[in-house]
DNA sequence: AAACCTATCTATAAATA
DNA sequence: TTATTTATAGATAGGTT
């Protein structure tokens, strides 16, 4: 595609070979765009420059990406990167499953039913083996939360921990505050507030556990962080 | 690039997205190595097709890709404007007088969030009673699946008894058969099959685990694909 | 579906500013 | 060095088999 033909190995002039991958980069993401439009996919690219600098296209969010790559099965070959030729690259499909034509199961019907079955109910579909996957996911769900939750204690204790040394410190050495009450107060308050206003940021968005048999309407949404823009490319100064 | 020049837009008919998506699946892929190869970048390229199919390329371990990834700041992003097009839905479209726009959550997002959670993705949101509320309803439905679990072991252990029984019943009673070994294959193996069916009837509709994050668009299950009948004889996952 | 064709359209190597 | 230009190699849309 260009005055001449070249082979495709590693380009050794460096100047050259920067400039290649800048063209061929912007190339590249540009064909994943397209792709991800004209079929509706789903595609993200991750590129890291010899000098180690990030480049990634995604039309939706990376993360989302990457959990669902990461919720398949992740087999894989492993290639031998021999210097010379052709390069035995890792260029897979996994296939799965599948959806067959009776799949036209609606997808919330689909999420309705998982949810229900991974609350213990309607099991009585499931082989022993798709059983055993869910109550491992559990288990992993159970330890998320785990984690989630000392975290989320230890943070308030940190905060609550500082809250606890201002008001000593203010307490050791009262100073010009006409009433000391009311620091005292204010101060738990703001800070108190703090908290629970991440909490309370969240709270409509917490899931209403109470599913147990009353889906079905829309309700107000956990506010999703922004979905502003689905398309994103990364692009950052030469190098 | 080809007889014609395209718009970017979604391929609305289904089997020449399909053609396209394969051809420039392979041409995005072998892009990728290309610049992988030239510029001794490392490529990893991750696409989902709108059935939810799998594909990625990676001229490393993709793992290792990935890892990289999740280790850098995943700051950057120059968003790209992307396609005006929109989700052409011949009904369900802005008939709503926009109420709060993101307020309102369309339940199958509900529910995906949900699940998502359940599983110990995107907890940042939740309080510490959600928290312990959800890892509760988790341990239930852990118990819930041990508890059927054990009793299809059970069912299982009945069926195998009596397929044993059955067999020594037969083992000391030889009769007219010329090859013993030959009622013994086929019993063995017709009754299992009947333990095997009951579990791949319902291997469709079980869930499934993988449930991701891509349910982008409403889909309003236009015509079934008649051509599509016959599919479910190929295309087996072998397991 | 998969493979082949080929007229055209795109991407880009190399030159140039 | 980065941006622009231009001649070509390469990718591919739409057919055909």
């Amino acid at each position: 595609m260009g005055r001449g033909k070249i082979v495709i190995k590693k380009i050794e002039n460096l100047s050259s070979r920067q400039v290649t991958f800048c063209k061929r980069r912007n190339g590249l993401f540009k064909k994943a765009q397209e792709l991800s439009v004209l079929c509706d996919a789903q595609v993200g690219v991750i590129i890291f420059s010899s000098t180690g600098r990030l480049y990634e296209f995604a039309n939706t969010k990376m993360e989302d990406i990457l959990t669902k790559y990461n919720n398949k099965g992740t087999e894989s070959s492993a290639p031998e990167p021999s210097e010379d030729l052709e390069e035995t690259d890792t260029d897979t499909e996994k296939s799965q499953p599948e959806q067959d034509a009776n799949e036209v199961m609606d997808e919330t019907e689909m999420l309705r039913l998982t949810l229900m079955r991974m609350m213990g109910k309607d099991l009585d579909g499931l082989s022993f083996k798709d059983l055993q996957q869910m109550e491992d996911k559990l288990a992993e769900g159970i330890l998320a939360i785990k984690s989630k939750k000392e975290q989320k204690a230890l943070t308030e204790n940190e905060i609550l921990r500082k809250e606890l040394n201002e008001m000593r410190q203010n307490y050791l050495t009262p100073i010009l505050t006409s009433n000391p009450l009311d620091w005292r107060s204010s101060s738990l308050k703001s800070t108190t507030k703090s908290v629970d206003q991440e909490n309370e940021h969240f709270a409509d968005t917490s899931l209403q556990l109470r599913l147990s048999s009353d889906f079905g309407r829309k309700r107000k949404a956990p506010k999703i962080e922004s979905s502003t823009s689905p398309e994103s490319a990364s692009q950052v100064a030469s190098e």
